[in-house]
DNA sequence: GTTCTTTGCGCG
DNA sequence: AAAGCGCGCAAAGAAC
């Protein structure tokens, strides 16, 4: 069908027909142009043919659902608003007097439910007829939920919130276009630093040879040979017997104690580490075809930092980076900030003090030079010791110091610690609100001030209040910088797409991305670009270009350096 | 047997 | 020199 002009937006949903989509079409100013229904089968083409047109906005109720497939048909769009995103955004804000009802229909479902494996072509019903109602009734719902989300944009005093809903919503494009690329991987440096590491693979169910050997010199010096080093209650029990009086097992507390057998033990930690967590299972779980594929949850933490499901993508240990190895021809583009939390509390705070010691490449040299400490590891401490809200120990003794030298910045999370201890509700620079209190929270708070609470019932909800101080001290600043990493990838991701094909990559990351620079890896303050060798410091440039980019748009007419650590290299390895 | 909770540790 | 925030995952042990 033809349309007189390009849509500027396209709300897309599952037809009352089975095996069809129906698509809405507005124009630039909201009113609708026309709607019709395709067959599954046609859906990519049908997509790729309007978004040839002038990259329309396409309206869905879950990228996750809806944009895999298309990418596995080899297609991208530009533009996206995801409706169950930025219906928890605009449902939670307290920038606005009446936010837009809540409702079960937007709750985001078991992100297992869409599996790792590429869903069958468009065959998504299962997926959402999870939830109630009929999962073929799709569209109104979807132009209705829209409509209120828009009123809800338009209700907020400044454009705050319309740019955190573009932003998450370009993050989960961004989040499924990774997961699709994939990380490149390889398994051959993987098996090498596993084997280096314990030893050659162990039988299943058997320990590496160097666990093995650690095993028993732990039980030779506990003197107990039955002792099971992988189980903290027994090897409780052992360590007691051997007169080492320790209340747990961890490796802090072990680190206190002189004693023959501390050295292995946390040497066989490690190990075991390494071994259950991204051993030799691991990587013929989670790596296929020299790509690690995990799936990024996009505002999957309360804070609207990323959580991801899947080979624990976000933990991935630094000993194992030299295993992220670009494809022959290509390269890593890698780039983190250095103590990017500070420098957004900074800026959110209109510190000029503390923007001034966020000057250079070196934050808390800068905090040593402003006089407020005397160095570098008690300015560490006590910036990081003001955004999580220690108040014991070297860190919240520092406190004070802080306050009289950045004294704007230290009442903006004073004050988001108060809110919380009394119950409320912070936001972020965008605004982003944290969850209320749980009811448990407010009953703890209620029993002790009942007239008959006791001395224990005030220390526990005291104690339970600082907790919420704690958190919400942490919240806001966590928070705003997701944001201001969130508007850093999608700086990143538009600027890529404007640099042209490369002329001569082996085009091994996929149809989409056979000879384009894309993002591979992306972890709260950092990211990875796998790059054609030929874009290499093209691509450099965009990623510092974004950074710029993204610190004028969140901190727009403040001062705030964010500087990037950058470097080109074959793996991400940190001395490559 | 299965599912739930706890412990410990990886990442920022 | 500390143990303050946010996560996911594996294993063991407890609970069912």
């Amino acid at each position: 069908m033809i349309e007189s002009a390009a849509p500027h937006e396209i709300v897309l949903g599952r037809s009352t027909r089975p095996d069809a989509w129906s698509l809405v079409l507005f124009d630039a100013q909201g009113s609708e142009q026309s709607r019709h229904e395709i067959a599954a089968s046609e859906l990519p083409v049908e997509v790729s043919r309007l978004e040839a047109g002038a990259s329309p906005r396409w309206v869905v109720r879950h990228l996750r659902e809806v944009y895999p497939p298309l990418l596995a048909a080899g297609i991208r769009i530009r533009r996206a608003h995801d409706l169950l995103l930025c219906h928890a955004i605009l449902r939670d804000t307290t920038s606005l007097a009446d936010p837009i009802p809540s409702s079960s229909r937007w709750v985001r479902a078991d992100p297992l439910v869409t599996t790792i494996e590429t869903p069958a072509l468009f065959d998504l019903h299962e997926v959402s007829s999870q939830g109630a109602g009929d999962p073929y009734a799709e569209i109104d719902e979807l132009l209705a939920e829209y409509a209120r989300q828009r009123a809800a944009q338009r209700r907020a005093p400044d454009g705050r919130l319309a740019l955190l809903c573009a932003a998450e919503s370009t993050g989960a494009l961004v989040a499924e276009e990774m997961t699709a690329a994939g990380l490149p991987w390889s398994t051959a440096v993987h098996e090498r630093l596993l084997v280096d590491a314990l030893g050659p693979r162990p039988a299943s169910g058997a320990r590496p040879i160097r666990m093995a050997e650690l095993a028993v010199a732990i039980g030779e010096s506990l003197e107990d040979s039955t002792v099971n080093p992988d189980s903290p209650p027994r090897l409780l029990k052992s360590l007691r017997r051997a007169g080492i009086l320790v209340d747990s097992t961890s490796r802090w507390e072990l680190g206190e104690i002189e004693h023959p057998v501390v050295e292995p033990l946390l040497t066989y930690k490690k190990l075991a580490r390494l071994f259950t967590a991204n051993g030799w299972s691991w990587l013929a779980e989670w790596v296929r075809e020299e790509r690690f594929r995990p799936i990024y949850l996009t505002g999957g933490v309360v804070t609207g930092r990323w959580a991801s499901s899947g080979g624990g993508a976000l933990q991935i240990p630094r000993s194992l980076r030299p295993a992220v190895r670009a494809d022959e021809g290509w390269t890593l583009v890698c780039a983190d900030v250095a103590q990017l939390e500070p420098r957004v509390l900074a800026a959110m705070s209109k510190d000029r003090a503390m923007a001034a010691a966020a000057r250079g490449a070196d934050l808390y040299e800068g905090v040593v030079r402003s006089g407020a400490v005397q160095t570098r590891q008690e300015a560490k401490y006590a910036v990081l010791g003001a955004m999580y809200g220690a108040t014991t120990g070297p860190s919240g003794q520092l406190g004070p110091r802080l306050r009289s030298v950045f004294p704007r910045a230290m009442a903006l999370v004073d004050a988001a610690a108060k809110t919380g201890e009394d119950g409320g509700v912070v936001s972020t620079l965008l605004g982003r609100s944290s969850p209320r209190p749980d009811a448990m929270w407010a009953a703890a708070q209620a029993r002790a001030s009942d007239p008959d609470a006791d001395g224990s019932d005030e220390r526990v909800a005291r104690s339970r209040a600082r907790d919420r101080g704690r958190f919400t001290r942490n919240f806001v600043v966590q928070g705003t910088a997701a944001e201001w990493s969130l508007l850093w990838l999608a700086e990143i991701r538009h600027r890529l797409s404007a640099l042209p094909d490369a002329h001569d990559p082996a085009p091994r990351s996929g149809p989409v991305f056979a000879r384009r620079a894309h993002l591979a890896f992306f972890l709260h303050d950092e990211v990875i670009v796998h790059v054609p060798l030929e874009q290499a410091d093209d691509a450099a440039r965009v990623v510092q270009d974004a950074a710029e980019a993204a610190t004028r748009r969140l901190f727009p007419g403040f001062d705030i350096d964010i500087p990037l650590d950058l470097r080109i290299a074959e793996d991400a390895g940190k001395d490559s």
